[in-house]
DNA sequence: AGCTCGTAATGAAACGATTCATTACTAACT
DNA sequence: AGTTAGTAATGAATCGTTTCATTACGAGCT
């Protein structure tokens, strides 16, 4: 008797499960008398609506999937409570998976919302999978793509200009009088990391004595920018750069942890650092960070509303790509 | 033609609906040329199997639900990791659900697992909410309590002692001299929160001449953090604590922000400050924070484990409880 | 040839909620 | 009284997969 159906609430209201569905569904069909009768039912046996039973018979479930690249980093967290605001107040709900920048666990992800019939995904890709999408699509199960701009017009995305905030970050660096600059992101098949590269190669450019090193590390975390930090910081002194910009901000606060590590490097003084994402951490770091801000909820929400047109898509249907501004924000880590 | 069905697939192999089903799941009852000749009905339909239509007929899914008080917070983050991690290994998988500390939002989530049928539930709850447990057992679903020790012995649990975290805490600032001190933490209804508070007033009772004043902001956020932070900064010299202890690290970060902020307060110098959770960002700060440390992702998995026990369970099977104890880490912070 | 095993494949039944064409009943109107 | 219109309730069919009792077919043996 674990878990009571339609047709147990049924025999001991003593009506039939058309009518007990009804009240579930469309309380307005029904009497006022049969109503409680079948309430005081469900209310005795403990009923619980089967949503595997539901979904089967309704085709499509009522949850949406959502795909990050690093659920540690608060940049997605943020997004993703954009995302799940927005679709709680429809009455939908997401699943969260955590692709790890690894495209096997990203693979295994999409098949099991593929498997569950979710409306819908919302995706920050970790490479290239353009045919997987179209596959998708053909499959009736429409994709956004978030914190990424659509090379492809035919795929909805919703992102940052990460190219213009490259730009922004080295742009500021080379302001405060910086020439010698190190870029310090990876791995570069992320494509977000890559356009702030491009950025920032934009940047430097146009200065004529600015050069970019690139550092790359193994991923976007705190301990890979800690590793990094300490490489820069047991350079000889000449050898250092006199600005780093980081491709997000928990590398950022990695980096800045070495440095800092027994006062060897001063921030700003020696090196200036400024990270991406403007994570709430970066202002409460040992020196406050510099850094490129992403409305990160705001993403999340309009990929979400995006994805809900989509689904309801009528034949006319455009898909559109949304890119927000980025937006600098100087904190101590620049400035001195 | 969205989404082929085993018997889209049997009908262009010519074969029963049976068959298709024993390729998938007893591959060793079917010979191999029909094998093949499946296999590739299914590759040419991109036949996907329907997850609701399976859990429907199984009576279960292989999914277990995890409800935490907060996602932002990398404590939980790390937790879910683990039991994410844990699952994976086994083949299950983990929907994650944020209660925000509100106890509509963990009963929302808690009737969704439900409905969803699915194996059991990690919860680390909001309030009391034992009545809801034994509901959910007699349902067929049983629940592991994490972050929580469980006052019920008729319930597994697996959590770290915070009466003797709140205690570790406080016996620092003590040993430093330190004696007018203030617990910033809330809501009190939080267990967790409310543990340490005990052990903070079992430390502070053994020393004749200390105090223990009680800040109660409305969240335990790095926001709030700071509005405390600002609350005591803007007090008179003398009225101001010698030492905070906050009952996370998210609000320790919060103030530590907020004291710092134009140089008002130093820290350690005036105020000493140790947060809880020893999150990541702890030694990232702006002064690197003391903590109390808590073996987060192993929470997580031991907890799964527990759970897959239960769900598994022989006749004599006995729920345990089992309780990390917590570790003091020393910064900056709390030296000087 | 007749018989027994063993292996492969079959296909109907079941899971539980929803839908919708049908039936049952009332009330209203001519 | 007879017809119609309208509301309530019914219950069989459906969704896609899995299970399992049954059938089909050979091989091997006496």
């Amino acid at each position: 008797m674990l878990s009571a159906s339609v047709k147990d609430v049924a025999a001991l209201a003593g009506v039939s499960v058309g009518t007990v569905s009804n009240v579930l569904n469309r309380p307005e069909k029904v009497s006022p008398a049969v109503m409680t009768k079948v309430q005081m039912a469900i209310e005795k046996l403990g009923f619980v609506r089967n949503d595997a039973a539901r979904q089967l018979r309704a085709g499509m479930s009522h949850s949406i999937g959502l795909v990050v690249l690093d659920a540690a980093n608060p940049f997605f967290t943020d997004l993703a409570r954009g995302a799940e605001d927005s679709a709680a107040a429809k009455g939908f709900s997401v699943l969260v998976g955590n692709s790890s920048d690894d495209e096997r666990r990203e693979a295994s992800y999409l098949g099991l919302f593929e498997q569950q019939r979710v409306l819908g995904i919302l995706l920050s890709p970790v490479g290239d999978i353009l045919s997987r999408l179209e596959q998708l699509r053909r499959r009736g199960i429409p994709t956004v793509l978030v914190d990424r701009v659509s090379d492809n017009a035919s795929f909805s995305s919703v992102g940052v200009d990460n190219v213009a905030g490259g730009e922004m970050a080295v742009r500021h660096l080379l302001s405060l009088g910086r020439r010698r600059i190190v870029f310090v992101g990876g791995p570069s098949s992320i494509r977000q990391v890559a356009d702030r590269l491009t950025g920032a190669r934009k940047a430097i450019k146009e200065v004529f004595d600015a050069t970019l090193e690139v550092i790359e590390p193994d991923s976007l975390t705190v301990l890979s920018g800690r590793a990094a930090g300490e490489a820069i910081r047991n350079r000889p002194v000449e050898e250092r750069p006199d600005a780093i910009f980081a491709a997000n901000d928990l590398l950022a606060v990695g980096i800045l942890q070495a440095l800092m590590l027994m006062g060897t490097v001063q921030v700003p003084q020696e090196i200036a650092l400024i990270g991406y994402d403007d994570i709430e951490f970066a202002s409460a770091a040992v020196v406050p960070l510099s850094s490129i801000r992403q409305p990160s909820a705001l993403i999340g929400s309009t990929a979400l509303e995006l994805l809900l047109q989509e689904v309801s898509a009528e034949p006319g249907f455009k898909t559109s790509r949304v890119v927000f501004p980025p937006e600098l924000v100087v904190r101590a880590s620049t400035r001195g």
